[in-house]
RNA sequence: GCGGAAGUGGUGAAAUGGCAAACACACCAGCCUUAGGAGCUGGCGCCCAAAAGGCUUAGGGGUUCAAGUCCCCUCUUCCGCACCA
């Protein structure tokens, strides 16, 4: 054929032309900014670091995000979808080290090369409202909302442990703690020093927190319960026990002690403390020996802590030789020192209940403590369990007078006895810290405070900010912050009282930066206010955020944390910043993440070269459920790029009697006609639901597939005008649209080919009509005891009679159960008949 | 140790309790040809030479007329948490 050439599908010539065509139409991914009573739909990814190169995770998640928005555009929503950078970071800095190039330099030119890859992936975000998050006109709101949080006590300033890594010089939040080594080096170990630190108050939300994670029934099961256990409430009561012969200058009054089961508190036997417990110094401050020995368990813990390694870490302890009371019933019992007692939680201090506690009777065991039983099975009958015996369903024995009450209504007593007699009271204990910004390092959002010798600390106004980060400047991997070696950045003058200060040299750590980053899209341009509360309000709550499982207490938490900060600000009215979350699945290769060391990675770039965007993209939402794991197969995009290089062929076979067929009612169908509309219509019916739903694309890919299969099978009845060219248009029109979300270049290329008006973008999702979808004959499966004999065909309206009759009629049938009798029948009108024979 | 998810052909996978393996990849056979990472036709879970037939969703038990799907036990893999008192 002579024009054999111009039928090949050629992604090479299609994408681009498309992409220069979108580029010089900004208002095409735009939302409206009239917005014209459209329903409002915010649908967000979450932004990449700028590494310099997209990899394949980035590649699923924003294409599963960007068929979403298509999709939702289509169905007449105006639809926010953005994009940014999370541009501030260590790799900046190691960067500059290793190359000499400046970090903004180097992260701007990432940031251009990865627009670069996402325009030609064909990506449809709204690049007006694009934000860089290491630009002074975006993290001055950072220092901006630092000096609220300040004036409202959210942010202080102490001194404490915090984790270091060697390897960043700098200090890490305790979410950046992986098993005691650095989120961004694996082998290395964090280290634990004592520094001035900026605090936020995130335990102040810590209750809401939990509570709200409740409420968000559209985010995952598995991140709300992994943001539970992090946040860690556990309900107990504190208690104190009078040390004997205190108070004295080496001995305090009491102990208080941290218990979630005062109820077992008649079968303590020892008190245990932290080795860091203040008490434990005053005890060891008279006795070399002690402190030695605590010395050594201090140092114990810590490289436990510090390895993460804990499980393996045996029990040791060490008496001080002091006793103390037990409130409840006068015993006194021995106080040790133990190191599997942490100073910072809880109050530092322990009842030890040996029966009763797995811990506390391995180590009791070791060091001849004794054990007391003091809860028993409710059941009478039941055997004497061993010990420990750690069910909370059981009832009080040997403990005087609330022998017989359960677990649950001796804690109730025994707290209000604490309470009334003042020795204690039921509290309420998180697991979550605060959260630690200060960060030792240049590439971050300077923190707008001042050390003013006479003044102490003084917030900076805010007609002062931003506070720029300077330019020019020597990046060492010396300890310290590189700031701190800048004399005009550290040498101002006191706000308050004019003298001489110091600029605080430490920068935010950069989960501050995406904290709030999407409340910034609404408004990117704003510079009075970090954003416009009218504009916040109308876009949120996010409809649909999407994103890596990895981010599930980080970034998450933070972000949450927040919301309701600005919320309490009076910003923005929603409590949560996004409705729903999902989590798509990792890409992995040869059954193995990709990663440089294990050399399996697969570049986009290559992809798309070798394939296209559209084959690209579709692929990864082709080869997996989006919430599972996909395995990266070449041999796959190049399918998928047939089954386009088909649909190409197929459309462009036929645009012409398509476009012939402008305005042209479809008429009374039957045949094959019939039978393609039948299954476009259905083709409709699924994808629709999905995209409501359950988010299947790949079965949604399949479904096309399936459609197109169909009517290429009945290519000559195309051609002989037996289906006539209405009937035509309708099919090819409809798969167009059906294929946008999914393929937007070759959408758009077919689209303009049937003659289709405006963008495809515009166009309107299709609708599927119901009775053209009904089929009128169906099949149903014909089984006895549940074993299948045959399939026979029916009306699709034939009620359960018919079937039944049908089926006793069919030959296989009669074969089968000839000689036998039918017990029962039992029939599912459209699935199956069951003969229940004997 | 605790909690969660998962386990289906050679591979990726599909299946509101109702015909297991849709849709693809790979492979096999054939056709075509402007020899292209092309196109078209057919085959492709396992057992049996083939057909007939039988077997089959990690393994075992159960509920049900009917189980990949629901329940119980076991095994394996992955993920999260883990001296948090």
């Amino acid at each position: 054929m002579a024009d054999e050439k111009e039928l090949r599908y050629d992604p090479a010539t299609i994408e681009p032309k498309w992409q220069e065509r979108w580029a010089a139409d900004p208002t095409l991914y735009a939302a409206d900014p009239h917005d014209s009573g459209k329903p409002k739909y915010y649908v967000l990814e979450m932004l990449p670091y700028p590494s310099g190169q997209l990899h394949m995770g980035h590649v699923r998640n924003y294409s599963i995000g960007d068929a979403l928005a298509r999709h939702m555009w289509m169905r007449g929503y105006n639809v926010l979808h953005p994009m940014g950078w999370d541009a501030f970071g260590l790799p900046a800095e190691n960067a500059a080290l290793k190359n000499n190039t400046p970090p903004r330099e180097w992260t701007l030119s990432n940031i251009a090369a990865m627009k670069r890859q996402m325009q030609r992936l064909g990506l449809g975000y709204d690049w007006a409202t694009e934000i860089t998050t290491c630009l002074p006109d975006y993290y001055r709101w950072n220092q901006w909302f630092f000096l609220r949080m300040y004036e409202r006590g959210l942010v202080y300033r102490k001194k404490s442990k915090v984790n270091w890594c060697p390897e960043c010089a700098t200090v890490l939040a305790n979410e950046q703690v992986i098993d005691g080594r650095c989120w961004r080096h694996e082998d290395t170990i964090v280290e634990l020093r004592d520094l001035e630190q900026w605090f936020f108050r995130i335990t102040a939300y810590a209750q809401e927190l939990l509570d709200g994670l409740d409420k968000l029934d559209g985010w995952p099961e598995k991140v709300r319960t992994m943001q539970r256990n992090w946040i860690g409430r556990s309900e107990g009561t504190e208690v104190d026990f009078t040390v004997e012969g205190g108070p004295e200058e080496s001995s305090p009054a009491k102990i208080r002690v941290f218990t979630t089961r005062v109820d077992t508190i008649f079968g303590a036997t020892s008190v245990q403390l932290a080795p860091e417990h203040a008490i434990t110094a005053q005890f060891s401050s008279t006795d070399s020996v002690l402190k030695e020995k605590v010395a050594e368990l201090l140092d114990e813990q810590k490289k436990a802590r510090e390895t993460g390694d804990i499980g393996a870490i045996e029990k040791h302890g060490a008496p001080t030789g002091r006793f103390a009371i037990n409130p409840y019933n006068g015993k006194r019992v021995p106080i040790w020192v133990a190191n599997y007692i942490l100073a910072d939680y809880g109050t530092g201090a322990i009842m030890s209940v040996p029966g009763h506690d797995a811990r506390d009777f391995e180590f009791a065991s070791k060091y001849g403590i004794p054990v007391r039983r003091v809860i028993a099975p409710a059941d009478p009958q039941a055997e004497e369990p061993a010990l420990p015996y750690l069910s909370e369903d059981g009832i009080l024995i040997n403990s005087g007078e609330y022998n017989g009450l359960t677990c649950d209504e001796a804690q109730q007593r025994l707290q209000h006895i604490a309470k009334e007699q003042a020795f204690g009271e039921a509290t309420i204990t998180f697991r979550l810290k605060d959260w630690g910004v200060s960060r030792q390092r240049y590439w971050g959002t300077p923190i707008p405070m001042i050390h003013c010798e006479r003044d102490g600390i003084v917030p900076l106004p805010d007609d002062q900010l931003p506070v720029i980060l300077p330019a020019n400047i020597e990046i060492t991997q010396t300890g310290g912050s590189p700031l701190s070696r800048v004399p005009e950045f550290v040498n101002v003058t006191c706000p308050k009282c004019g003298g001489p200060a110091r600029r605080e040299t430490d920068t935010m750590d950069t989960f501050v930066d995406s904290s709030w980053y999407f409340y910034r899209y609404v408004d990117a341009k704003n510079d009075v206010e970090p954003y416009a509360p009218a504009k916040a309000q109308h876009w949120f709550p996010i409809d649909q955020y999407i994103g890596g499982v990895e981010h599930a207490i980080l970034h998450l938490i933070y972000s949450r944390f927040w919301t309701k900060v600005m919320r309490d600000l009076g910003m923005i009215l929603n409590d949560e910043p996004a409705q729903r979350l999902f989590t798509q699945g990792m890409v992995i290769k040869d059954g193995a993440k990709m990663s440089k060391s294990k050399g399996n990675v697969v570049s986009p770039d290559d992809m798309v070269a070798r394939y296209g965007a559209d084959s690209t993209r579709m692929y990864a939402l082709f080869a997996a459920p989006p919430d599972r794991d996909l395995d990266w197969q070449e041999d796959g995009v190049a399918g998928v790029s047939r089954f386009l290089g088909r649909v190409w062929r197929l459309t462009t076979r036929h645009a012409e009697a398509a476009r012939s067929a402008k305005g042209q009612p479809l008429a009374e169908t039957s045949g094959t006609s019939l039978k393609l509309l039948r299954k476009l219509h259905q083709t409709i019916a699924k994808i629709t639901h999905d995209f409501a739903g359950r988010w299947h694309f790949n079965t949604c890919v399949a479904a096309i597939m399936e459609l197109v299969n169909e009517v290429q099978a009945a290519d000559a009845q195309l051609t002989s005008g037996e289906v006539p060219a209405p009937v035509i248009r309708e099919l090819l029109t409809n798969l167009v649209l059906l294929l946008a979300p999914f393929a937007p270049y070759l959408s758009a290329e077919l689209w303009e080919e049937l003659g289709g008006e405006g963008a495809v973008l515009r166009a309107s999702w299709p609708i599927s009509n119901p009775a053209l979808a009904k089929e009128d004959e169906i099949e149903v499966s014909v089984q006895s005891n549940g074993k299948l004999i045959t399939v026979i065909r029916v009306p699709a309206d034939a009620d359960a009679k018919a079937i039944e009759v049908a089926a006793l009629a069919e030959e296989k049938v009669k074969a089968r159960i000839a000689g036998k009798t039918v017990v029962k029948v039992i029939v599912v009108p459209g699935k199956t008949v069951n003969l229940v024979v004997k």
